[in-house]
RNA sequence: GGAGCGGUGGCAGAGUUGGUCGAAUGCGCCCGACUUGAAAUCGGGUAGGCCCGCGAGGGUCUCGUGGGUUCGAAUCCCACCCGCUCCGCCA
């Protein structure tokens, strides 16, 4: 949610600011809003002017009863006034429901600091290891993993369906492995918290990540329960505080959570599709930070920097792209996504995307907190990355660590959860 | 699923024969006094949102949520949500 105050205040830079996203119906949403936003104030104004002078009189009658008098005089002045109250108070009530329906669909200003353009105008800001190029005996990873009896994509699909894998064997045991992996170093080496959160929310915990009410076609739903199937951690995590209000001392908040998390990708088919590049259900290592404003753009770097250990210490090349304005998702303001080089399928995969939501989901979700003892509460910042996502590094993983005879090499901070140097061949 | 009880400020917890109740009291926190310093003690202060105002300040709303009754609702009525206890069912 953007903050209705300064678009009245500036909305000149509002308007600039989003136009970057370049969609066009926003400047037209904007208007509205304002539109809006003017003539509730004017009621606004009318109708507590109306409820102060009934309040006033209100009490003269309390007075009155009190001293055995007479109010009758009064009383019908009074039922007039409160049927006017009502009836502005109404007015009101319609607005404001507009109001909010079109302020949730606004998406976050991006920083100022993000790239021009669309998706082409990603900039790469750094690259980690050698990517290597494609060669003679590289494979893809969905051929590694059937060799290797990791992977059974087909009876994923027969008792699911398309884009559900199943994980057996060593590879099983590879999921739990990264999964071990991933949370100790984040709780061990960088201060999380680990959280096991529900995996089904309702709609108020999706609408203040801001994936409500636009993106509604994206998620699973239980339709009996009205429940919702994440479709990241980031969802139920950031939601733990909702509603709160939190003490200077407590921040910054830094959680963990290894979840499964459910897509539909819907109109998605088709499109890199094969193999574990995009499926319906996943694991994924999720960090969430909540965080003082004014430290929001130096953990933004610091949880980059925390997923990108990951990677580093699987050994696996990756490059670091800072999304434009008009790539940036609908609720971060600056999103760096770290792409790992799969030299099997020829092409960089997104593992992770480390982003900065200002308070755009702190006033969604009325995460607040008290800078100082007796201070004005104010908004969090909130900030998230995956830590990261499994099926795309184990496809990366499975390619770049390949051996010449086939067998897969473990990489070493792996080794002590996995247990062994090598994934060889099935016999 | 059934029955009962309950949801009040940062926290705990009063208040339900409707009217100076946004709300006692305690804790916490802030300021001050005492003290070499601290503790203890004493005095004072301390909810949030919205609107108007340069500001000082003023107005309004909020006692789970949404409606309703009424001149007036934390208090009465209705619906819903959540929590606890017991029963039923169940991994």
């Amino acid at each position: 949610m953007i903050d209705l105050k300064r678009l009245r205040s500036e909305p000149a830079a509002v308007r600039a600011a989003l136009a970057r996203r370049g969609d066009a119906g926003l400047g037209r949403t904007l208007d509205e809003v304002l539109s809006l936003d003017a003539e509730r104030r004017v009621i606004l104004a009318a109708v507590e002017t109306q409820k102060a002078s009934r309040n006033t009189a209100s009490q003269e009658v309390a007075r009155r009863k009190k001293n055995g008098e007479s109010a009758d005089d009064l009383l019908a002045d009074l039922k007039q006034s409160g049927d006017e109250v009502k009836r502005l108070d109404q007015q009101v009530r319609e607005i404001d429901t507009r109001l909010d329906a079109l302020l949730l669909t606004l998406p976050n200003l991006p920083h100022p600091d993000t790239p021009e353009g669309g998706p082409e105008a990603n900039r790469v800001i750094r690259t980690w290891g050698n990517p290597s190029e494609p060669t003679e005996g590289c494979r893809p990873h969905w051929e590694i993993g059937e060799a290797l009896g990791l992977l059974d994509l087909p009876r994923g699909a027969k008792v699911a369906g398309s884009g559900f894998p199943v994980f057996r064997g060593t590879g099983a045991r590879l999921v739990r492995a990264l999964a071990n992996f991933m949370l100790e170093l984040h709780t061990g080496e960088h201060g999380y918290e680990e959280v096991i959160p529900p995996y089904l929310v309702n709609q108020t915990s999706l609408r203040g990540t801001g994936q409500f009410p636009k993106f509604t076609d994206e998620v699973y739903k239980i339709g009996d329960d009205e429940l919702y199937l994440i479709p990241t951690a980031e969802v139920p995590v950031t939601n733990l505080h909702r509603d709160e209000m939190l003490n200077e001392g407590d921040l910054p908040l830094a959680y963990v959570a290894f979840t499964p998390c459910f897509r539909r990708e819907a109109g998605a088919h088709g499109k890199d599709t094969r193999g574990l590049i995009r499926v319906h259900q996943f694991d994924k290592v999720e960090l969430v930070r909540l965080v003082r404003p004014e430290d929001s753009e130096a953990d933004h770097q610091l949880l980059t920097a925390h997923a990108e250990t990951v990677l580093q210490r699987l050994e696996l090349p990756y490059r670091v792209l800072e999304l434009a304005a008009g790539d940036t998702g609908f609720s971060a303001a600056r999103t760096y996504d770290l792409e790992l080089w799969a030299p099997g399928v020829g092409a960089w995969l997104e593992a992770s995307s480390a982003s900065t939501f200002t308070d755009f989901q702190a006033r969604r979700a009325g995460l607040r907190y008290r800078p100082a003892p007796g201070a004005k509460p104010e908004f969090v910042h909130t900030l998230n990355a995956s830590g990261v996502a499994f099926p795309r590094t184990i496809a990366a993983l499975l390619e770049v660590h390949q051996q010449p005879d086939g067998s897969v090499r473990i990489p070493d901070a792996l080794i002590p959860f996995f247990g062994r140097e090598l994934i060889e061949p099935l016999s």
